[in-house]
DNA sequence: TGACCGATTGACTGGTCAGTCAACCGGGAC
DNA sequence: GTCCCGGTTGACTGACCAGTCAATCGGTCA
Protein backbone atom coordinates (compact mmCIF):
# COMPACT_ATOMS: atom_id res chain seq x y z
CA UNK A 1 0.00 0.00 0.00
CA UNK A 2 3.07 2.15 0.44
CA UNK A 3 3.45 2.88 -3.10
CA UNK A 4 0.38 3.02 -5.19
CA UNK A 5 0.80 1.49 -8.36
CA UNK A 6 1.60 3.96 -11.51
CA UNK A 7 -0.80 6.09 -12.14
CA UNK A 8 1.21 8.96 -12.60
CA UNK A 9 4.25 7.18 -13.94
CA UNK A 10 3.07 6.42 -17.49
CA UNK A 11 1.71 9.68 -17.27
CA UNK A 12 5.07 11.23 -16.96
CA UNK A 13 6.54 8.98 -19.37
CA UNK A 14 4.00 9.83 -22.34
CA UNK A 15 5.25 13.35 -21.52
CA UNK A 16 8.40 12.16 -21.71
CA UNK A 17 8.39 10.69 -25.19
CA UNK A 18 6.62 13.20 -26.47
CA UNK A 19 9.16 15.61 -26.12
CA UNK A 20 11.76 13.14 -27.99
CA UNK A 21 9.10 12.93 -30.67
CA UNK A 22 7.93 16.15 -31.31
CA UNK A 23 11.48 17.74 -31.31
CA UNK A 24 12.68 14.97 -33.35
CA UNK A 25 10.06 15.38 -36.06
CA UNK A 26 7.87 18.49 -35.19
CA UNK A 27 4.22 18.12 -33.80
CA UNK A 28 2.51 17.60 -37.19
CA UNK A 29 4.48 14.90 -38.35
CA UNK A 30 4.31 13.14 -35.20
CA UNK A 31 1.33 9.90 -34.88
CA UNK A 32 0.55 9.18 -31.38
CA UNK A 33 1.64 5.95 -32.11
CA UNK A 34 4.61 7.50 -32.51
CA UNK A 35 4.59 8.65 -29.03
CA UNK A 36 2.94 5.55 -28.06
CA UNK A 37 6.16 3.50 -29.20
CA UNK A 38 8.78 5.74 -27.50
CA UNK A 39 7.03 5.66 -24.28
CA UNK A 40 6.99 1.62 -24.28
CA UNK A 41 2.92 2.24 -24.23
CA UNK A 42 0.05 0.75 -25.86
CA UNK A 43 -1.61 3.60 -28.48
CA UNK A 44 -4.96 3.30 -26.61
CA UNK A 45 -3.41 4.99 -23.28
CA UNK A 46 -2.18 8.13 -24.64
CA UNK A 47 -5.97 8.99 -24.81
CA UNK A 48 -6.50 7.55 -21.10
CA UNK A 49 -4.61 10.44 -19.79
CA UNK A 50 -4.91 13.21 -22.36
CA UNK A 51 -8.05 13.36 -24.31
CA UNK A 52 -5.77 14.95 -27.69
CA UNK A 53 -2.86 14.67 -28.94
CA UNK A 54 -2.87 18.72 -28.83
CA UNK A 55 -3.64 18.36 -25.07
CA UNK A 56 -0.47 16.28 -24.62
CA UNK A 57 1.68 19.55 -26.26
CA UNK A 58 -0.47 22.07 -24.09
CA UNK A 59 0.47 20.21 -20.93
CA UNK A 60 4.28 20.19 -21.99
CA UNK A 61 3.97 23.87 -23.04
CA UNK A 62 2.16 25.08 -19.93
CA UNK A 63 4.30 23.33 -17.47
CA UNK A 64 7.46 24.99 -18.73
CA UNK A 65 5.71 28.58 -19.41
CA UNK A 66 4.51 28.55 -16.09
CA UNK A 67 8.05 28.01 -14.41
CA UNK A 68 8.98 31.37 -17.01
CA UNK A 69 6.67 33.07 -16.14
CA UNK A 70 7.23 32.87 -12.47
CA UNK A 71 10.75 33.34 -12.94
CA UNK A 72 10.08 36.95 -14.83
CA UNK A 73 8.15 38.17 -11.50
CA UNK A 74 10.32 37.11 -9.18
CA UNK A 75 13.12 38.34 -10.82
CA UNK A 76 11.22 41.55 -11.20
CA UNK A 77 10.03 42.10 -7.64
CA UNK A 78 13.92 41.37 -6.30
CA UNK A 79 15.40 44.43 -5.67
CA UNK A 80 17.97 44.84 -7.98
CA UNK A 81 18.57 47.37 -10.93
CA UNK A 82 16.59 46.84 -13.87
CA UNK A 83 20.37 45.51 -16.08
CA UNK A 84 20.36 42.38 -13.40
CA UNK A 85 16.53 41.65 -13.36
CA UNK A 86 16.51 41.76 -17.21
CA UNK A 87 19.75 39.78 -16.84
CA UNK A 88 18.34 36.92 -14.40
CA UNK A 89 15.33 36.63 -17.13
CA UNK A 90 18.03 35.91 -19.49
CA UNK A 91 19.67 33.53 -17.77
CA UNK A 92 16.36 31.58 -16.87
CA UNK A 93 15.48 31.14 -20.75
CA UNK A 94 19.03 30.10 -21.62
CA UNK A 95 19.41 27.97 -18.30
CA UNK A 96 16.26 26.13 -19.64
CA UNK A 97 17.71 25.44 -23.16
CA UNK A 98 20.84 24.29 -21.80
CA UNK A 99 18.96 21.97 -19.36
CA UNK A 100 16.63 20.61 -21.44
CA UNK A 101 17.19 21.67 -25.49
CA UNK A 102 14.24 19.32 -26.37
CA UNK A 103 11.80 20.66 -24.52
CA UNK A 104 12.49 24.49 -25.25
CA UNK A 105 12.89 23.48 -29.07
CA UNK A 106 9.22 22.05 -28.93
CA UNK A 107 8.18 24.90 -27.18
CA UNK A 108 9.97 27.66 -29.15
CA UNK A 109 9.33 25.88 -32.88
CA UNK A 110 5.57 24.36 -32.48
CA UNK A 111 3.89 26.83 -29.89
CA UNK A 112 6.06 30.61 -29.14
CA UNK A 113 6.56 30.90 -32.89
CA UNK A 114 3.66 29.12 -33.96
CA UNK A 115 1.15 31.44 -33.32
CA UNK A 116 -1.00 30.30 -35.80
CA UNK A 117 -2.03 26.98 -34.49
CA UNK A 118 -0.96 26.62 -30.73
CA UNK A 119 0.36 29.94 -30.40
CA UNK A 120 -3.09 31.58 -30.71
CA UNK A 121 -4.42 29.03 -27.74
CA UNK A 122 -1.32 30.45 -25.37
CA UNK A 123 -1.36 33.74 -26.65
CA UNK A 124 -2.60 35.00 -23.50
CA UNK A 125 -0.03 32.91 -21.55
CA UNK A 126 2.49 34.20 -23.92
CA UNK A 127 1.33 38.14 -23.99
CA UNK A 128 1.92 37.84 -20.31
CA UNK A 129 5.50 37.24 -20.72
CA UNK A 130 6.03 40.18 -22.81
CA UNK A 131 3.84 42.63 -20.62
CA UNK A 132 6.03 41.43 -17.36
CA UNK A 133 9.64 42.11 -19.50
CA UNK A 134 8.01 45.71 -20.54
CA UNK A 135 7.33 46.56 -16.98
CA UNK A 136 10.81 45.79 -15.83
CA UNK A 137 11.88 47.90 -18.74
CA UNK A 138 9.45 50.75 -17.97
CA UNK A 139 10.49 50.71 -13.48
CA UNK A 140 14.06 51.41 -15.21
CA UNK A 141 12.76 54.43 -16.93
CA UNK A 142 11.13 55.73 -14.20
CA UNK A 143 14.04 54.96 -12.08
CA UNK A 144 16.00 56.90 -14.66
CA UNK A 145 18.10 53.58 -15.09
CA UNK A 146 16.92 53.15 -18.70
CA UNK A 147 16.14 55.99 -21.40
CA UNK A 148 12.88 56.82 -21.99
CA UNK A 149 12.51 57.72 -25.26
CA UNK A 150 11.84 53.29 -26.03
CA UNK A 151 8.19 52.27 -25.89
CA UNK A 152 8.83 49.69 -22.77
CA UNK A 153 6.82 47.54 -25.04
CA UNK A 154 8.87 47.59 -28.43
CA UNK A 155 11.88 47.18 -25.96
CA UNK A 156 10.52 44.25 -24.30
CA UNK A 157 9.63 43.15 -27.86
CA UNK A 158 13.48 43.24 -29.04
CA UNK A 159 14.80 41.87 -25.97
CA UNK A 160 12.88 39.20 -26.08
CA UNK A 161 13.00 38.27 -29.55
CA UNK A 162 16.47 38.43 -29.60
CA UNK A 163 16.95 35.83 -27.14
CA UNK A 164 14.41 33.19 -28.96
CA UNK A 165 16.49 34.10 -32.13
CA UNK A 166 19.69 33.06 -30.14
CA UNK A 167 18.10 29.77 -29.18
CA UNK A 168 17.03 29.63 -32.83
CA UNK A 169 20.13 29.76 -33.74
CA UNK A 170 21.09 26.73 -31.36
CA UNK A 171 18.24 24.67 -32.11
CA UNK A 172 18.65 24.60 -36.26
CA UNK A 173 22.83 24.71 -35.82
CA UNK A 174 23.11 28.15 -37.19
CA UNK A 175 25.49 29.28 -34.47
CA UNK A 176 27.69 27.69 -32.14
CA UNK A 177 26.76 25.66 -28.94
CA UNK A 178 29.53 24.98 -26.97
CA UNK A 179 29.14 25.59 -22.88
CA UNK A 180 31.43 28.60 -23.27
CA UNK A 181 28.97 30.21 -25.78
CA UNK A 182 25.97 29.31 -23.54
CA UNK A 183 28.02 31.17 -20.81
CA UNK A 184 28.50 34.19 -23.05
CA UNK A 185 25.63 34.29 -24.69
CA UNK A 186 23.79 36.12 -21.38
CA UNK A 187 26.29 38.86 -20.91
CA UNK A 188 25.95 39.24 -24.63
CA UNK A 189 22.51 39.92 -25.11
CA UNK A 190 22.41 41.92 -22.20
CA UNK A 191 25.34 44.14 -23.23
CA UNK A 192 23.54 44.31 -26.84
CA UNK A 193 19.93 45.79 -25.74
CA UNK A 194 21.27 47.65 -22.65
CA UNK A 195 24.78 49.20 -23.66
CA UNK A 196 24.31 48.65 -27.45
CA UNK A 197 26.57 48.14 -30.59
CA UNK A 198 28.20 51.08 -30.58
CA UNK A 199 31.00 52.09 -27.88
CA UNK A 200 30.53 54.02 -25.01
CA UNK B 1 -2.17 38.22 -81.14
CA UNK B 2 -0.98 40.85 -78.86
CA UNK B 3 -1.65 39.45 -75.89
CA UNK B 4 -1.07 36.15 -75.29
CA UNK B 5 -3.89 34.15 -73.41
CA UNK B 6 -3.70 34.12 -70.10
CA UNK B 7 -0.49 31.97 -68.91
CA UNK B 8 1.30 34.03 -66.18
CA UNK B 9 -2.04 35.44 -64.69
CA UNK B 10 -3.70 32.35 -63.56
CA UNK B 11 -0.59 31.69 -62.02
CA UNK B 12 -0.08 34.51 -60.45
CA UNK B 13 -3.86 34.44 -59.46
CA UNK B 14 -3.73 31.26 -57.55
CA UNK B 15 -0.20 32.94 -55.48
CA UNK B 16 -1.90 36.02 -54.60
CA UNK B 17 -5.11 33.75 -53.57
CA UNK B 18 -2.37 31.00 -51.67
CA UNK B 19 -1.14 34.54 -49.45
CA UNK B 20 -4.42 35.19 -48.52
CA UNK B 21 -5.58 31.70 -47.52
CA UNK B 22 -2.03 30.95 -45.93
CA UNK B 23 -2.35 33.80 -43.95
CA UNK B 24 -5.52 33.18 -42.67
CA UNK B 25 -5.70 29.48 -42.22
CA UNK B 26 -1.90 28.76 -41.83
CA UNK B 27 -0.54 26.18 -44.08
CA UNK B 28 -1.42 23.07 -42.55
CA UNK B 29 -4.89 23.69 -42.76
CA UNK B 30 -6.05 25.24 -45.92
CA UNK B 31 -6.43 22.26 -48.72
CA UNK B 32 -5.54 22.93 -52.03
CA UNK B 33 -9.71 23.08 -52.15
CA UNK B 34 -9.01 26.68 -50.47
CA UNK B 35 -6.80 27.87 -52.51
CA UNK B 36 -8.45 26.88 -55.70
CA UNK B 37 -11.37 28.20 -54.48
CA UNK B 38 -10.12 31.84 -53.37
CA UNK B 39 -8.55 32.12 -56.45
CA UNK B 40 -11.88 30.87 -58.64
CA UNK B 41 -10.33 28.25 -60.71
CA UNK B 42 -10.66 24.56 -60.59
CA UNK B 43 -8.75 22.34 -58.32
CA UNK B 44 -6.23 20.14 -61.03
CA UNK B 45 -5.06 24.00 -61.98
CA UNK B 46 -2.85 24.41 -58.67
CA UNK B 47 -1.19 21.07 -60.07
CA UNK B 48 -1.05 22.42 -63.67
CA UNK B 49 1.05 25.00 -62.02
CA UNK B 50 2.74 23.95 -59.14
CA UNK B 51 3.85 20.10 -58.44
CA UNK B 52 2.29 20.36 -54.81
CA UNK B 53 0.72 22.50 -52.24
CA UNK B 54 4.54 22.82 -50.69
CA UNK B 55 5.81 24.23 -53.99
CA UNK B 56 3.09 26.97 -53.76
CA UNK B 57 4.70 28.16 -50.55
CA UNK B 58 8.42 27.78 -51.74
CA UNK B 59 7.47 30.11 -54.34
CA UNK B 60 5.77 32.22 -52.40
CA UNK B 61 9.04 32.41 -49.67
CA UNK B 62 11.68 32.58 -52.40
CA UNK B 63 10.05 35.29 -54.07
CA UNK B 64 10.18 37.90 -51.17
CA UNK B 65 12.92 36.41 -49.59
CA UNK B 66 15.41 37.08 -52.67
CA UNK B 67 14.71 40.64 -52.53
CA UNK B 68 15.25 40.84 -48.85
CA UNK B 69 19.04 39.39 -49.41
CA UNK B 70 19.29 41.79 -52.21
CA UNK B 71 18.24 44.75 -50.36
CA UNK B 72 20.73 43.81 -47.46
CA UNK B 73 23.47 43.18 -50.00
CA UNK B 74 22.82 46.66 -51.24
CA UNK B 75 22.86 48.26 -47.78
CA UNK B 76 25.95 46.68 -47.28
CA UNK B 77 28.05 47.73 -50.70
CA UNK B 78 26.87 51.18 -50.00
CA UNK B 79 29.20 53.85 -48.64
CA UNK B 80 27.66 54.64 -45.24
CA UNK B 81 28.09 54.26 -42.11
CA UNK B 82 27.48 50.32 -40.25
CA UNK B 83 24.61 51.77 -38.65
CA UNK B 84 22.79 53.68 -41.69
CA UNK B 85 23.73 50.37 -43.16
CA UNK B 86 21.39 48.26 -40.21
CA UNK B 87 18.76 51.45 -40.65
CA UNK B 88 18.45 50.66 -44.16
CA UNK B 89 17.50 46.52 -43.91
CA UNK B 90 15.40 47.34 -40.81
CA UNK B 91 13.46 49.42 -42.91
CA UNK B 92 13.35 47.09 -45.53
CA UNK B 93 12.33 44.44 -43.70
CA UNK B 94 9.65 46.63 -41.47
CA UNK B 95 8.50 48.32 -45.03
CA UNK B 96 7.84 44.55 -46.74
CA UNK B 97 5.47 44.39 -44.00
CA UNK B 98 3.27 47.38 -43.95
CA UNK B 99 3.72 46.79 -48.01
CA UNK B 100 2.25 43.25 -47.84
CA UNK B 101 1.14 41.83 -44.23
CA UNK B 102 -0.77 38.50 -45.39
CA UNK B 103 2.59 37.55 -47.23
CA UNK B 104 5.35 38.67 -44.47
CA UNK B 105 2.97 36.76 -41.90
CA UNK B 106 3.46 33.78 -44.16
CA UNK B 107 6.74 33.38 -44.55
CA UNK B 108 7.27 34.60 -41.17
CA UNK B 109 5.17 32.00 -39.52
CA UNK B 110 5.38 29.07 -42.34
CA UNK B 111 8.73 29.52 -43.05
CA UNK B 112 11.48 31.43 -41.17
CA UNK B 113 9.83 30.65 -37.86
CA UNK B 114 9.14 26.54 -38.86
CA UNK B 115 12.39 26.06 -39.64
CA UNK B 116 11.23 22.18 -38.56
CA UNK B 117 9.55 21.76 -42.04
CA UNK B 118 9.86 24.51 -44.01
CA UNK B 119 12.65 25.79 -42.50
CA UNK B 120 14.59 23.16 -43.08
CA UNK B 121 14.41 23.57 -46.71
CA UNK B 122 15.12 27.02 -46.24
CA UNK B 123 17.70 26.98 -43.98
CA UNK B 124 20.41 27.44 -46.21
CA UNK B 125 18.69 31.16 -47.78
CA UNK B 126 17.87 32.07 -44.18
CA UNK B 127 20.72 31.92 -42.78
CA UNK B 128 22.09 33.74 -45.72
CA UNK B 129 20.60 37.02 -44.46
CA UNK B 130 22.01 36.15 -41.15
CA UNK B 131 25.57 35.89 -42.25
CA UNK B 132 25.40 39.37 -44.37
CA UNK B 133 24.39 40.94 -41.44
CA UNK B 134 27.14 39.49 -39.87
CA UNK B 135 28.75 41.04 -42.26
CA UNK B 136 27.90 44.10 -41.66
CA UNK B 137 28.23 44.28 -37.91
CA UNK B 138 32.06 42.82 -38.28
CA UNK B 139 32.57 45.65 -40.65
CA UNK B 140 31.32 48.10 -38.26
CA UNK B 141 33.62 46.47 -35.32
CA UNK B 142 36.76 46.57 -37.82
CA UNK B 143 36.05 50.28 -38.58
CA UNK B 144 35.98 51.36 -35.27
CA UNK B 145 32.00 52.21 -35.29
CA UNK B 146 31.00 48.63 -33.66
CA UNK B 147 32.62 47.94 -30.38
CA UNK B 148 34.34 44.52 -30.73
CA UNK B 149 33.56 42.90 -27.84
CA UNK B 150 30.64 41.15 -28.76
CA UNK B 151 30.71 38.23 -31.47
CA UNK B 152 29.09 39.49 -34.93
CA UNK B 153 27.11 36.38 -35.25
CA UNK B 154 25.64 36.69 -32.14
CA UNK B 155 24.63 40.35 -32.67
CA UNK B 156 23.09 39.69 -35.98
CA UNK B 157 20.83 37.19 -34.65
CA UNK B 158 19.63 39.79 -31.87
CA UNK B 159 19.02 42.52 -34.46
CA UNK B 160 17.31 39.96 -36.58
CA UNK B 161 15.13 38.18 -33.58
CA UNK B 162 14.26 41.75 -32.46
CA UNK B 163 13.02 42.76 -35.69
CA UNK B 164 11.31 39.67 -36.88
CA UNK B 165 9.39 40.29 -33.08
CA UNK B 166 8.39 43.02 -33.82
CA UNK B 167 6.78 41.84 -37.04
CA UNK B 168 5.04 38.83 -35.17
CA UNK B 169 4.12 41.14 -32.71
CA UNK B 170 2.40 43.17 -35.20
CA UNK B 171 0.69 40.04 -36.72
CA UNK B 172 -0.86 39.02 -33.70
CA UNK B 173 -1.83 42.06 -32.30
CA UNK B 174 -0.05 42.14 -29.21
CA UNK B 175 1.72 45.79 -30.01
CA UNK B 176 -0.05 48.77 -31.85
CA UNK B 177 0.36 48.87 -35.56
CA UNK B 178 -0.61 52.06 -36.98
CA UNK B 179 1.28 54.27 -39.05
CA UNK B 180 3.23 56.30 -36.65
CA UNK B 181 4.01 52.82 -34.87
CA UNK B 182 6.05 51.22 -38.35
CA UNK B 183 7.27 55.25 -38.40
CA UNK B 184 8.96 54.72 -34.97
CA UNK B 185 9.55 51.14 -34.98
CA UNK B 186 12.79 51.50 -37.04
CA UNK B 187 14.36 54.00 -35.28
CA UNK B 188 13.88 52.38 -32.27
CA UNK B 189 15.17 49.08 -32.71
CA UNK B 190 18.17 50.14 -34.43
CA UNK B 191 18.39 52.68 -31.60
CA UNK B 192 17.97 49.32 -28.81
CA UNK B 193 20.63 47.64 -30.43
CA UNK B 194 23.07 50.38 -31.65
CA UNK B 195 23.04 52.83 -28.57
CA UNK B 196 21.24 50.63 -26.02
CA UNK B 197 18.54 50.89 -23.59
CA UNK B 198 20.76 52.58 -20.96
CA UNK B 199 20.97 56.24 -21.60
CA UNK B 200 24.87 57.38 -22.59
C1' DT C 1 -12.56 23.38 -91.96
C1' DG C 2 -10.10 20.42 -89.08
C1' DA C 3 -6.06 19.03 -86.61
C1' DC C 4 -3.36 20.23 -82.79
C1' DC C 5 -2.10 21.55 -78.20
C1' DG C 6 -1.75 23.87 -74.00
C1' DA C 7 -5.01 25.46 -70.49
C1' DT C 8 -8.65 24.07 -67.58
C1' DT C 9 -11.97 21.15 -65.27
C1' DG C 10 -13.50 18.28 -61.26
C1' DA C 11 -14.62 13.43 -60.02
C1' DC C 12 -12.16 9.90 -58.02
C1' DT C 13 -8.64 7.07 -55.46
C1' DG C 14 -5.36 5.60 -52.19
C1' DG C 15 -3.37 6.22 -48.03
C1' DT C 16 -3.09 8.18 -43.65
C1' DC C 17 -4.39 8.90 -38.86
C1' DA C 18 -6.92 10.71 -34.87
C1' DG C 19 -9.82 9.08 -31.86
C1' DT C 20 -13.14 5.10 -30.19
C1' DC C 21 -14.26 1.06 -27.78
C1' DA C 22 -14.84 -3.51 -26.17
C1' DA C 23 -12.05 -6.60 -23.97
C1' DC C 24 -8.46 -7.87 -20.77
C1' DC C 25 -5.34 -7.66 -16.62
C1' DG C 26 -4.06 -7.54 -11.85
C1' DG C 27 -4.33 -6.06 -7.28
C1' DG C 28 -7.09 -4.67 -3.27
C1' DA C 29 -11.24 -5.36 -0.36
C1' DC C 30 -14.15 -8.35 1.96
C1' DG D 1 -12.65 -17.16 -3.72
C1' DT D 2 -15.04 -13.49 -5.96
C1' DC D 3 -16.16 -8.90 -7.05
C1' DC D 4 -14.73 -4.49 -8.47
C1' DC D 5 -12.36 -1.04 -10.86
C1' DG D 6 -8.84 1.76 -12.64
C1' DG D 7 -5.13 0.93 -15.74
C1' DT D 8 -3.99 -0.98 -20.10
C1' DT D 9 -4.38 -2.99 -24.70
C1' DG D 10 -4.61 -2.61 -29.84
C1' DA D 11 -7.80 -3.53 -33.71
C1' DC D 12 -10.94 -0.86 -36.07
C1' DT D 13 -13.54 3.06 -38.27
C1' DG D 14 -14.78 7.26 -40.20
C1' DA D 15 -13.16 11.39 -42.10
C1' DC D 16 -10.21 13.88 -44.53
C1' DC D 17 -7.34 15.35 -48.44
C1' DA D 18 -3.24 15.43 -51.53
C1' DG D 19 -2.46 14.28 -55.82
C1' DT D 20 -4.05 11.83 -60.42
C1' DC D 21 -6.13 11.65 -64.78
C1' DA D 22 -9.28 11.41 -68.49
C1' DA D 23 -12.20 14.54 -70.52
C1' DT D 24 -13.28 19.18 -72.33
C1' DC D 25 -12.43 23.84 -73.89
C1' DG D 26 -10.81 27.40 -76.89
C1' DG D 27 -7.32 29.59 -79.52
C1' DT D 28 -3.98 29.09 -83.48
C1' DC D 29 -2.34 27.72 -87.75
C1' DA D 30 -2.30 25.65 -92.33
Amino acid sequence: MASKAPPIDKRRQILDAAIRVFARQGFHSTRVSDIADEAGVAYGLVYHYFKSKEEVLNELFTERWSLLLAAIDEADSADLPPRAKLETVAGFIIESYRHDPELMKVIIVEVTRAANSFGQTHLREIRRAYDSIARIVAEGQESGAFRSDIDPAFASMSFYGAIEQLLSGWIFDLIPASDSDFAKAKDFVVATICDGLEPR
